[in-house]
DNA sequence: GTCTATACATCGATAGAC
DNA sequence: GTCTATCGATGTATAGAC
């Protein structure tokens, strides 16, 4: 089920694919490198200060190159927002399916949590809406609306009918993230809060359980 | 106490002033007349998307004649968020020192949540660190230590000895103004639950209250 | 002192040669 | 499919008009 939004996925329709499929894996390799030295150029010097001649740079290419495979850099951006989001939707689903009640809520929270924390500039790519004029497609988003019909289900799941349920629960865990990387980036001064957050959550709204 | 970060303050060091005191409030003028068209322009066109030329032409100069005003572009953000966190301050601690206890506790987290919804582009300033090289200088990040002071002693003052009720309660609200931002900007779907949210952590940190 | 014209390096993006 | 050359726009430095 999470396999959907695959590392290597082929290019979207807005760039031209080769006609035979020894071309389209060379191409859609090619897009991966530069996909791959991108997360590396922007963990480097910021999200926002994604060169596309450095970018090419550091592939071995000119930057016109890089048109081939993007349409624009706003496109590199979407295709980092699509990865991370599959990624999110693997962290925060995956373990959870194995688990039942009131755990599974927990370890959602704690996966949630960990994932934004361990990667600021993918957060800030995914959670924050920071570059000039880059609004994820609608393809690229997907993976965010599952996981958070995923959450939701969770919170169904142990019993609790609050609709002010889930904008309460991603409110929290957005606050410890968001908190997290802004004052105490690298550290764990908020995620250790987690659980102690989920808890106050839960005697909140489900205080006989 | 608050009105130590007035709008009209006077030119940073970096930037020459005036010898007369005419030609100084002139020059604070035409000053404060670039910062408010700076304003409007993020609010129209994104806070990443402020251009010298184009704010320029807006107070009726050319892009050059603004460097005589402030030393860079990131000097004018520095300003802007000198400016906004003035007003954080007054707007968190003016009403706040006149209530106390429990009731001045809800009324800074409202006040909080309030303040940052009701200008999402301040607010990304401020809040977040999205501008690629810019970094508040300490003179202009002094009223975010002072507001901080001041709701850790609101929390203290209702009797809250836990040493991580500050972060859980910084915590609530940066995720109560994070979700409402990012997912329902100009509503108020998350506003609303700022009473709940500030009961909740009365009810983990003081029960007996 | 204030403002402007000019210039420059750099950016994302395009055109066209090979 | 990758290149060179180039375009228009940007932030910013400087020289000089008034």
């Amino acid at each position: 089920m999470f396999a959907d939004w695959p590392a290597s996925d082929p290019a979207p329709a807005s760039v031209a694919v080769p006609a035979t499929d020894r071309r389209a894996a060379r191409h859609a390799a090619t897009r991966q490198e530069i996909l791959d030295a991108a997360w590396a150029m922007a963990r480097e010097r910021g999200l926002g200060s994604l060169g596309m001649r450095e970018l090419a740079a550091a592939v071995n290419m000119r930057a016109p190159s890089l048109y081939q495979y993007f349409g624009s850099k706003l496109e590199i951006y979407d295709a980092m927002f699509r990865e991370g989001m599959g990624q999110a939707l693997a962290a925060v689903g995956g373990e959870v399916d194995r688990r039942q009640g009131l755990d599974a809520l927990r370890e959602s929270g704690r996966r949630m949590v960990e994932f934004a924390t361990s990667d600021p500039v993918r957060a800030q790519l995914l959670f924050q809406r920071t570059i000039p004029g880059f609004e994820p497609s609608p393809e690229s988003y997907a993976p965010a609306v599952e996981m958070s019909g995923k959450v939701a289900a969770l919170i169904k799941q142990v019993g609790i009918t609050d609709p002010q349920a889930m904008d309460m629960f991603t409110a929290l865990m957005s606050g410890l993230i968001n908190q997290q990387l802004s004052n105490d980036p690298g550290g764990t001064r908020w995620i250790r809060l987690v659980d102690r957050v989920v808890d106050m959550f839960l005697a909140e709204m489900a205080p006989a359980t």
